[in-house]
DNA sequence: TAGGCCATCTGGTCCT
DNA sequence: AGGACCAGATGGCCTA
């Protein structure tokens, strides 16, 4: 595995940057030929992954068995009771050689684990319904996402229905930060007005329909202090630009009248506000998100000049893809897109709404 | 400038 | 002893 780091500069940090390091000369120095010539600079340092040869032990070992002579000559030496734990050893320059060599290869392998966990995260993102290359979606965030994903998907598959695109939406984002929020309801085209109405906020915040049993998560919706989210206010975009849900092209569901229901097209409510408290399993049990008190409170506002923080306003083309035209080409988001080849089980999540 | 996110270093713990 | 894993600390970058 050290091999496949050493050999991989790719891998190797620009630590010069590190006070840590910069702090110990030394240190730095044997960094310094790493990151210049890694294969090479390993071996003049003599540190090839954890595959030492005995050869290259040998000097310091020399000098630790001076040490550790000195040790065993103390435990069994005359009458004396033997000291218990571990052996003082006492720290030779070779020692702190090592030491520091050992170091330096946790940090590599440390490093590569967390390039590893970070390559997980990334095929995490490509897998998840919405996937930007620009806006990327954080660590936190694309687990979140990915948490809902699969349980809608397992909502569906437990109920055998055809799930509610409001719903489906608003499982997708629970607990998701608003930029988040946007992102998804941007590459599902779907304004997030329907997500709750204000109104819904103040009656209790909980929100059912459709087949996601929605009314059984714990919405918590907050007050907004945002003058934006307020009943009547016309500030939102979708005013001027008008609201057209993709969701019939692409889900293929334009036969369904549920979903050119007024709900959707009708008036645009105000903005609106979820706090996304995601309740796993309609048990009630707190999710571990909440456990840890997350709490996001999400509103949409339209104004140019409360644009959420990270993200682009949803803007939502009259035509967009009703008329043909393909989603990157709608939103702004260049990038952005429902990558259903690349998720098998979003064919099947299509094929629900094509029958 | 504060806050969020991230990469990295580091020391501790557990396991082999 | 050494590797994997973890959490805390730190500093950089970016954005509102």
């Amino acid at each position: 595995m050290l091999t496949r780091l050493f050999s991989d500069p790719s891998l190797l940090p620009d630590v010069q940057k590190y006070s840590g390091w910069a702090e110990d000369s030394d240190s730095e120095d044997k960094i310094k030929g790493e990151d210049q010539d890694t294969q090479d600079g390993m071996e003049a340092s003599g540190l090839r992954g954890d595959s030492r040869t005995h050869s290259e032990h040998e000097g310091e070992d020399d000098e630790d068995d001076e040490v550790e002579e000195e040790d065993d000559g103390e435990d069994t030496e005359g009458d004396r009771p033997k000291k218990r734990g571990p052996k003082k050893r006492k720290m030779t320059q070779a020692r702190i050689e090592r030491s520091k060599m050992r170091r330096i290869k946790a940090n590599a392998r440390e490093r590569n684990r967390m390039h590893d966990l970070n390559s997980a995260l990334d095929n995490l993102r490509k897998v998840v319904p919405c996937y930007s290359k620009t806006q990327k979606l954080s660590k936190i965030e694309t687990l979140r996402l990915a948490k809902n994903y699969i349980w809608a998907l397992s909502e569906i598959l437990r109920s055998g229905k055809r799930p509610d695109l409001v719903s489906y939406v608003q499982t997708l984002c629970k607990g998701l930060s608003q930029p988040t929020t946007n992102l998804v309801a941007g590459c599902l085209q779907l304004s997030s007005r329907n997500f709750l109405t204000e109104q819904q906020c103040q009656e209790g915040g909980r929100y059912g329909s459709g087949s996601f049993s929605m009314h059984s998560y714990p919405y918590q919706c907050a007050r907004l202090s945002s003058p934006h989210c307020q009943p009547g206010s016309n500030s939102h975009p979708l005013r001027t630009h008008g609201y057209c849900s993709t969701y019939d092209s692409l889900y293929g569901g334009s036969g369904s009248p549920e979903y050119n229901s007024p709900e959707y097209e009708g008036p645009l409510s105000p903005p609106v506000c979820i706090n996304g408290n995601f309740s796993l399993k309609h048990q009630g049990s707190a999710s571990p998100d909440n456990e840890k008190g997350y709490h996001y409170s999400m509103h949409y506002s339209g104004l140019p000049g409360s644009r959420p923080t990270g993200a682009h306003n949803l803007v939502f083309g009259s035509s967009g893809a009703r008329s043909g035209i393909h989603t990157e080409n709608v939103l702004p988001y260049h990038d952005m897109h429902i990558h259903q080849e690349r998720a098998p089980v979003y064919d099947e999540l299509n094929a629900f709404f094509h029958n």
